[in-house]
RNA sequence: GGGAGAAUGUCCCGAGCGGCAAAGGGGGCGGACUGUAAAUCCGCUGGCUAGGCCUUCGUAGGUUCGAGUCCUACUUCUCCCA
């Protein structure tokens, strides 16, 4: 076998609390801060892989919830892997499954071993184990894993919290065992320790610290993002932020809008996803430089401009507003698929812009530019 | 020429068979979407001096306390027989 080259993390500068940093893993060098579009099933809905790529994408995601149900790990795993299989040959992080546990609560039983639950496709039994979801994410191929972990669905009562970080943080370890004896690191592969704790700062700093003197590659953020305001959001970010180890990535998961990511990484987070992109494109809505465009409002109809004659995506480029609200109106596929890539692309610029910035010392000037423009809109 | 049936809310389809400002859809207008059971979901869609009044169900009459609903005539459309 081939050496191949260690998981790895190194701060190329930082800009007050923001970090501008360098993650190596056997697919590539991810970029950050950086946002990963979410492909659940193995695709960044409504987009082709070669134009996730060029939006500047270093990673996207695959869920191991969904692919273990369909078409089956084992089964990517004989047809040689994720990145094989849906031709995204850049880094693939995985989710563990931790987040349907929530999600699909209906179906789910848990207990210290695991969960069981039905699938939500036609109802057959199934169980994920901590190991079982490092297993399942190493015949996948994924590039960073994540362990199982369960996330409480706020609001709760602070003692359901505690019980739900207590045990992620017993998976975190079970996690790690198994994510080594598969041989995770000497594949150059990297195991997230997630942080849980729902809107309790005290839980958020436990639980920030007893990962940490776990031996992960870097640190997830969960449970954020369910419908808390976005300044408890963020409050619970400061709380972990100088607890993890500084020489690690911070994931922040399931995050978010384009205020929050920016908000975010003033707080020292390296590493996003979310759905809002590919999710608001198919339903009608243009993430832009100048805020959002609903292209499903009437006042696109005879607009012939582009939605932004200076992106360099195509979609944003050229096409016309009239023509994009035409299909969006008709429910054409054409009309999701140019508005998930006008997304994709501006969450890039996005992170790139974000990027530069810190480089060159002026994250808050950016940031409040950044914000100034999504204000004011297409006032000119 | 004879017979049968239908016209509904000022965009369309359409329920309704004596208490109706009138079900549902579509369309339209707007909103939401945060580790994707989501090309989904949620509002609004007659007028007003606004929880009360006004005007609406092809047209004109009639019956009734009360008519979109029953009766008569007319108009238009559809189908069947010649």
């Amino acid at each position: 076998m081939p050496m191949t080259q260690p998981f790895s993390f190194r701060l190329l500068a930082t800009d007050g609390r923001a970090r501008r940093g360098e993650i190596v893993t056997p697919h590539g060098v991810v970029r950050t801060p950086a946002f990963m579009p979410v492909g659940t099933l193995g695709t960044v809905k409504a987009m082709f892989m070669d134009d996730v790529k060029a939006t500047g994408a270093d990673v996207v995601l695959g869920n191991t919830y969904h692919l273990m149900l369909r078409p089956g790990a084992e089964r990517v795993a004989a047809l040689g892997g994720l990145h094989k299989f849906s031709t995204w040959d850049k880094t693939i992080l995985t989710d563990s499954g931790g987040f349907q546990v929530m999600s699909l609560a209906k179906l789910r039983k848990m207990d210290e071993r695991g969960v069981t639950f039905q699938s939500h496709i036609d109802g057959s039994r199934h169980e994920l184990t901590p190991e079982r979801s490092i297993e399942i994410q190493g015949l996948l191929g994924s590039d960073i894993q994540m362990q199982l972990d369960e996330c409480v669905r706020l609001p709760a009562e602070s003692k359901e919290v505690e019980r739900g970080m207590r045990l992620s943080l017993r998976w975190a370890e079970r996690s790690r065992r198994k994510f080594e004896a598969m041989g995770g690191p000497e594949k150059g592969q990297g195991l997230y320790g997630i942080v849980q704790g729902g809107d309790v700062p005290s839980l958020r700093e436990v639980s920030a610290r007893e990962l940490s003197a776990m031996p992960f590659e870097g640190y997830s953020v969960g449970g954020l993002a369910v419908g808390e305001p976005q300044a408890v959001m963020l409050q619970m970010i400061d709380v972990v932020d100088p607890v993890l180890p500084r020489d690690k990535p911070r994931y922040l998961m399931g995050v978010g809008t384009p205020d929050d990511i920016i908000e975010s990484v003033a707080r020292g987070i390296d590493q996003f996803d979310c759905v809002m992109p590919t999710r608001a494109g198919r339903h009608g809505l243009a993430y832009t430089r100048f805020g959002k465009l609903n292209f499903k409002n009437a006042r696109h109809m005879d607009d012939p401009r582009p939605i932004d004659p200076t992106s360099d995506c195509p979609a944003a480029r050229d096409y016309s507003r009239a023509y994009i609200h035409h299909l969006v109106r008709t429910g054409e596929a054409l009309g999701a698929m140019l508005l998930t890539w006008v997304n994709v692309a501006y969450y890039q610029s996005l992170m790139q812009g974000i990027r530069d910035a810190i480089e060159a010392g002026r994250f808050e000037a950016f940031k409040a530019e950044t914000k100034a423009a999504w204000a004011r809109g297409e006032t000119e």
